[in-house]
RNA sequence: UCCGGAGUAGCUCAGUGGUAGAGCAACCGGCUGUUAACCGGUUGGCCGUAGGUUCGAACCCUACCUCCGGAGCCA
């Protein structure tokens, strides 16, 4: 991230080029930064540099200001920082010059780092120069409450704030942990591809784009694709954008979403389960180690996600059903769960719940039905607790040519589009499976926050698609 | 698509038939330890849009638009 890091020079010893005044509006002020030789650091490196002189670049998160001393909250995407100028020490040039600058102009500041009980985080800067690279006007996101609406049109904007930031940091955490996780575990990362000529389930909805003088469809999953990976190379994944033009409106739903899918050749379900418990405890305990701040600035209950350790419960689908019923909700065999059956059940539990044993009707056509009970299919989803709902769904995939070719027929899929799958039972059939997890439902989950549309930078829901 | 809720200052909201309001932001001033600072002042409005009822509508009625929450579908 940082271009000029300064972790392996000695402090204070690093000559770093003249900032660039291009961008200033002072006419013919003078430069307030000395050309004394003085370290440029960040936010979160500040803590090695107490006693010296620093120069942060950054933006100006607030100010206040009182008559002989102002306090101004610096952010560098590393952090905050408060530095504090006061009349004396500072001079009346540089005191009266910054007496003007608005919510998030952009600053490079030089003081002294000091350690002060009365700062939050510890450190404080007591600012000697500041160059004004750009004086902001009128920045929209105040300190004050906004709604939803206007902080998402301000989105490009509004991933500047500290929750914003906790947020998307532990995204990051959990897309970095789960390819750790699978590389380190034999999975290779092949991605799969977004344009493609047909429905991968053929169950939702896709959005179509034109493809020269045909058309194309943006892929909902790489589920079929990692398949034939599978067959190549055994242990793979795919990690990339999926697309659905489903009209869900509803705090789990995004129409451009994420998701990681490993495909795992002689593999049944129940080491599919085993995989996926392994995985997920693996990402959440990263984040409690890696992420533990972030997680705490958020109000997260961490024990409750320091309990998230194997072995996970495993419940058939007629279990679930009945648990429904005991709690009172009217529910029919054979029917897939809503929002609400998905939190009755994983409320009963204080680890992801496994589901299995779904009935055929309900899910794709690729699944391996049970053959003691072929009314069911040997698939699992993985609900998270506290009702954050289904984050995985996944299973042992049909591997036997006859039925396959039987499904395709019964779901009236296009049998050329779908060939080359067919090929797969055709040359080397396996026992196979493999499961799809969803990024933003996880970090959501693991955020202990109220909707999808925080977890990515710039979400696309049913009826946005700016910025 | 269906059900429910909401559109009033840049933002968050109050105002339920009789002159358009508050806090914050912005701007001006005061204050040497502020943490969403505080104090005084100034600026700021096609009350979502279009009809209708009424002497009179932000307010009542109708339609439409937009957003929010939920359902369905899914990760």
């Amino acid at each position: 991230m940082e271009h000029n890091s300064t972790l392996d020079l000695p402090p204070g010893r690093n000559p770093t080029p003249r900032a660039q005044n291009g961008g200033s509006t002072e006419e013919e002020a003078p430069m307030s930064i000395d050309t004394t030789i003085v370290s440029v650091t960040t936010i979160e490196q500040i803590g090695q540099y107490a006693g010296q002189k620093v120069r942060l670049r950054g933006w100006l998160d607030t100010m206040r200001s009182s008559g002989k001393i102002r306090f101004l909250k610096l952010r560098d995407g590393t952090g905050r920082i408060q530095g504090v100028l006061t009349k004396n020490d500072a001079g009346e040039e540089l005191f009266e010059r910054t007496g003007h600058l608005g919510q998030e102009s952009s600053l490079i500041v030089e003081g002294e780092v000091r350690e002060d009980a009365r700062a939050p985080g510890g450190y404080e800067l007591l600012v000697s120069g500041v160059e004004i690279v750009h004086n902001a006007e009128g920045y929209p996101i105040t300190p004050k409450d906004h709604g939803t609406d206007f902080l998402m049109d301000h989105r490009h904007l509004w991933i500047r704030s500290q929750r914003q930031h906790a947020i998307l940091r532990v995204r990051a955490q959990v897309m970095r942990s789960i390819s750790d996780w699978l590389d380190n575990h034999g999975f290779l990362r092949i991605d799969t591809p977004i344009l493609t000529p047909s429905a991968c389930e053929g169950t939702t909805t896709l959005f179509e784009t034109k493809y020269f003088e045909s058309s194309a469809f943006l892929s909902q999953s790489g589920q079929l694709y990692n398949e034939a990976t599978a067959m190549a190379f055994g242990k793979v994944y795919a990690f990339g954008p999926t697309f659905r033009a489903e009209k869900s409106k509803t705090r789990r739903h995004l129409m451009e979403f994420w998701m990681v899918e490993p495909e795992m050749a002689f593999v049944d379900m129940w080491e599919n389960m085993e995989i996926q418990e392994q995985m997920v405890s693996y990402v959440v305990q990263q984040c409690l180690q890696h992420r533990r701040r972030e997680l705490e600035l958020l109000e997260r209950d961490l024990s409750k996600l320091e309990k998230i350790v194997p072995p996970f419960p495993r419940i058939h689908y007629d279990e679930a059903v009945q648990i429904l019923r005991d709690k009172g909700v009217e529910f029919e065999w054979g029917g897939d769960f809503g929002g609400t059956d998905e939190t009755v059940v994983s409320e009963q539990f204080d680890r992801p719940v496994f589901v299995h044993h779904f009935p055929a009707a309900v899910k794709a056509f690729y699944m391996k039905p049970d053959p003691d009970r072929p009314e069911t299919v040997l698939g699992a989803d993985l609900l998270a607790p506290e009702g954050y709902g289904e984050v995985i769904g996944g299973g042992q995939r049909l591997d036997d040519l006859a039925l396959l070719e039987q499904r395709i027929a019964e779901h009236q899929l296009p049998t050329e589009a779908y060939a080359w799958y067919v090929d797969l039972r055709r040359y080397g059939s396996v026992p196979h499976s493999g499961f799809g997890l969803g990024v933003e439902r996880t970090v959501t989950w693991v955020c202990g926050i109220e909707h999808v549309r925080e977890t990515i930078a710039f979400p696309r829901t049913l009826y946005r698609l700016y910025p």
